[in-house]
DNA sequence: AATGAATGAGCATTCATTCAT
DNA sequence: TATGAATGAATGCTCATTCAT
């Protein structure tokens, strides 16, 4: 039932906007005082609402933590997918795959905390992401770096699997390390040193 | 409720003994449930002492956790120390490095648990976590690269900080992978997984 | 939403008509969840109309149940009279008071249990209840007991009012059986039973 | 581990004492408030502990209410039987519960107050409170009246069953009726009034 | 040292009511 | 009239910590 609009704007849209502010606020506050010690108040004082607003978009406020990795997760993936397949050869695949990796999360401090720390504050929620997206992300990886060793790129001594997790690891720790460091440096750029230390291993001499 | 005490162990003996079954206790409540979700009385259920008695050991529950990273980050490191000391050339220091670090974890998952997940459940704790003993592991990675690299081992190209968080990043995601995944394998042999490919990385050639 | 209007009824007519449809959805709604466990929504829901709407019509929820009470209580008392003035003697007429208290609810189970049930979850209800139409109902048995006596057809070493309490009472009980039984048993021949009690311990011998 | 104890009062004393201050307190505070419109913190302070102590010796708001309940029927019950096993003949006996049952709520108006009204705020509590000890009580009417039919007393044209639903009726009215009064009258001395209609009604002639 | 009963601050969630449209 | 999104006050329950014994 579409009311009467006033400008280009339908009320779809101003709740997707609301929805969109909360999990705004909600990365915020998750990245400055964790999830266990932000209060649900918090986040809807961060977002200019009513408490009892936000449980007319989100069911609990676990359900919000979900939602940030949800949403983030499915863009990352889809980007990732999207970039590689405009891209040839798989080392250059793989460096791309680096800079989307740092350059998105470089790019959005608050949101790589929650990446980074919140996010594994518990093991069930762990298994949960790493069960949903975390795996397809990993897959691209290895879908890549097993292609490298068929196109006789890479050496085919070792596991892309296990290559897979090294690559991700070592991104990871980047961000992380990031993170947590006090002083302000450009994320992405680390994207080339892990390269060069990576695909130096991997590749066939 | 003293217990009878069997050898000649002293009051300060029984002290650290129950010091000690706490910090166990914790690390294998903490694994089970998450930080936030483990009650105290849960721990001291596990260790078989009354709640009010953990107050006498630790603060608070807070520093029940620091407590079990300090304990096992200072283990490590000493050990890691030792070890490497007793070994020749930077790939063999850095291979024993990763198999120590696989191996212990890899040992006693209920401590890989805690140290991969829990650990990390607040930016605090991982801020005081990295300004603590992980920067000091971090720190005999990078200094046996370096070393690789004025013996003329190692690629001179990359910086060793770099390299030593990337090494670092892919054994800390095979112990995530390790501790997140349902099937039961080995950890340890990973070692040599990882060291191919970083090692390979990093050596001239 | 304005629905088509099949014959001539006027906007006040459907005024009341939605009235009638919130008061109707809440005696059902408070019948099976009961008061303070019925959302105000759930009675919207039921009556097929916006949360907003009911209080257009009413005040409060509060005032919901007051109006159920007393529309009901007023047809109540309207009946008794008329048929109780259009019968010869006061046996007859209490019997008649009988059939028609079984009678009503026993035809109505949604409002039996809000009657017996609902009505009672306070004390400042009860109070008010017993203040309002409560009190002239069962002044309606005083004052034909009373009469009795005076015809000669009663015992009259008995007080009206007790007696009336105890009718009352006995007639109450059968209702909140029924109501809280799970067979399904009709109401309405309890009148009789109770009467031939009754009658037998007020009537002159 | 019976703690070294001051005076005759065992620790256990102490438990027993606590809770019987829990459930006194609960009874006089939904006497006035009403089950629903009570804080746990209002009977918490009505009792002079801290809100989280009353968790110590109950489960749950709902649990204090039950136990209430469980607690006066035991009592009410076993001081019936007791009783009528000591009285000889059925009227006398149904003589002695009408004034145990009006002269133990006469006694303690805010215990009559949760039995009549909040006992009844609900379907579902109503429905356990029958099938629990409410049946039992009945049952005991029941069957000193099918006692006094087989004995030649009471006559043999009414049912058991629906004559104690009458009595029981009949005596709950007038301590509903008490409670809800104004008016500070004796409960206790009602029961002669009931018992002679009610006697009448069902003895031979 | 050890106990465990008692404390009370803290918080997610619900829902009656309002009001802009 | 009707709507239903938004509000925000209200509360049962948990659990880290204390302390009398």
């Amino acid at each position: 039932m579409p009311k009467p609009v006033r400008n280009g704007a339908s009320a779809r849209t101003v709740v997707i906007d609301k929805r969109e502010a909360i999990l705004r606020a909600a990365t915020k506050v998750f990245a400055v005082n964790g999830y266990f010690n932000s209060k649900v108040s918090d986040i809807a004082g961060e977002a200019g609402i009513a408490d009892g607003t936000v449980y007319l978009y989100f069911k609990s406020k676990d359900e919000i933590l979900h939602s940030i990795f949800d949403r983030a997760m499915a863009e990352f993936i889809a980007e990732g997918r999207k970039e590689i397949s405009e891209i040839d050869g798989p080392e250059a695949k793989l460096h791309r795959i680096a800079e989307l990796h740092l350059g998105r999360l470089g790019a959005d401090r608050e949101l790589a905390i929650v990446f980074q720390v919140e996010l594994r504050g518990s093991t069930k929620f762990m298994q949960e992401f790493s069960a949903a997206g975390f795996g397809e992300y990993l897959d691209i990886i290895r879908t890549t770096i097993a292609d490298g060793q068929k196109s006789g790129d890479f050496r085919t001594d070792i596991k892309p699997v296990v290559a897979a997790k090294i690559l991700y690891g070592a991104l990871d720790e980047m961000v992380t390390n990031w993170v947590l460091s006090n002083k302000a440096y450009p994320l992405l750029p680390m994207a080339g040193e892990v390269m060069k230390i990576f695909l130096g291993g991997i590749t066939k001499r």
